[in-house]
DNA sequence: TATTTATCGATATCAAAATATCGATAAATA
DNA sequence: TATTTATCGATATTTTGATATCGATAAATA
């Protein structure tokens, strides 16, 4: 066995494994890198070179064991008494969520939520771009929201031709979700993004992540209801 | 042993045991009961009376397994071959996740996403509704923006004397968050919907329930690579 | 230079969540 | 009325995720 067994992965191993790390990478792990991103580009931004995985864990108010099992998924070696580089973190962290580089996304439906992510500026900072939006409503269509000019629906091919396109979000009404989701694959979009509440059936290649603010609020509720519980019967 | 087991609990028992259920509930089952009520209201409104967790499971695409074991929560009993009683999943579940009855909120930051919000339809279909905004933006403060009027901040005290409010929402810059975070928690207000992206410190009797879109686009983004990869194996 | 100490990372344990198995049952059907 | 069948719910198994333990190590300190 090797005497040093502290750095005896070269950059190149890991890099040449990145598919299967991609593999073993499991959800809650997939939710936390953008909070470390954050943490680190804080860090990095007030001149900090390394960090330690307790650190890490005390922004965010997790367990330094958890930060250090995900941040071995980018290959990093920490250093005792030292921690991690950040930039290699940063770059380490991209390579595994990001798709490549800029992604980017076209919007369906300028309404109220639509317009709120057209003018949402934290997409950017992770490497996420809306280059259009679309609606249906001609009295829309030609404006222009937040830098972003809002197109007619049916334009939508022209532009998947020439750009390409990754993702799609669908803020539109409930009851078109699943007709324009449809529109969408056959325009050749990889993935939706669906705030809508509907249940989109879509070919196997294509990835669905669906938000719902209601199970948010559920969980809101419920622990609201424990904690107030809990009190009680301190009182 | 009684030889009728299977519906050898009365309502009574289950509503007694209502506080212990709710100790039982793990998040993710949290998580799914909205997604089952919006289910259980369309097939009501479809004038159906009964739903085996079958058919369920095969809206939402889960696992029937998963859906009977989240429904035993309710108390509510199903019947071989016939399925439960949507009346009764909805009423066990509603009591399940609602605070009590209609819950108030109040919404800091009538920008972007403020505004999206105070127009959704969605919460107030589960028992929220928003009572009033609040912005420091003078330009705003006097406005309505879809009937809700715009407070200035300084006005929020004098609400929550009157109104009961339970959760407060924030949509204002990061780094106003925790100033405006502690502020409400001196208002009295017992949990905290934030879509800032900042780890806020509250005391203990107060419930955070922080959003983060970055998480939910990592996810997939990742899932889009992979699901690539396999395409690409499949070739 | 020797010792102390903060930190990592491997391995082990514990907890939670998803999935499988299967007997019980009551409605539907023969 | 007897048989078949859809469905439930209890229990068991497997998988996933969080947390604990601890030796290795290299920087800091004595
Ligand atoms: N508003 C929110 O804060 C919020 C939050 C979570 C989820 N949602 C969901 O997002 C969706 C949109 O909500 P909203 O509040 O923005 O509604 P909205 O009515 O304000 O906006 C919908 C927009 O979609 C456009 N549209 C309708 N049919 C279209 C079509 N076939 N093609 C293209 N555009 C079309 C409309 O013209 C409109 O501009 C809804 O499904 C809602 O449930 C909204
Ligand atoms: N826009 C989105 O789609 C979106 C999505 C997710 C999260 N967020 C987050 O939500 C927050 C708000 O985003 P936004 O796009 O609506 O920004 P915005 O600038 O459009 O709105 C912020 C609002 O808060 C008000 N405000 C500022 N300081 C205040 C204070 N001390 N008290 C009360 N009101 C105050 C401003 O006047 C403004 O109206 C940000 O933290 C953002 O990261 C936004």
């Amino acid at each position: 066995m090797e005497t040093n067994s502290w750095a005896n992965k070269t950059f190149n191993e890991t890099k040449a494994s990145s598919e299967s790390l991609l593999k073993e990478l499991r959800l809650p792990t997939i939710r936390r890198f953008p909070k470390y991103l954050r943490v680190l580009w804080d860090l990095s931004s007030l001149g900090r070179d390394f960090v330690s995985s307790d650190k890490i864990a005390n922004e965010l108010n997790i367990d330094p064991i958890t930060v250090r099992k995900d941040l071995a998924f980018t290959g990093v070696i920490g250093k005792p008494r030292i921690g991690y580089s950040i930039p290699l973190l940063i770059n380490g962290i991209e390579q595994l969520i990001q798709s490549n580089g800029q992604t980017n996304i076209l919007l369906i439906g300028a309404g109220n939520l639509g317009r709120a992510l057209l003018g949402y500026g934290g997409l950017e900072k992770h490497g996420y771009n809306i280059v259009a939006a679309f609606d249906s409503d001609l009295n829309k269509v030609g404006t222009t929201i937040h830098n972003k000019q809002v197109y007619n629906i049916e334009q939508l091919t022209e532009i998947t031709e020439k750009v390409n396109i990754e993702i799609g979000v669908l803020c539109i009404p409930e009851d078109v979700a699943q007709k324009t989701a449809t529109f969408l694959v056959k325009a050749g979009i990889k993935a939706i993004w669906n705030f809508t509440n509907t249940e989109l059936k879509v070919p196997e290649h294509v990835t669905v992540l669906s938000e719902d603010l209601a199970s948010s609020l559920a969980v809101l509720s419920v622990n609201m209801k424990r904690n107030s519980n809990k009190k009680a019967k301190e009182e």
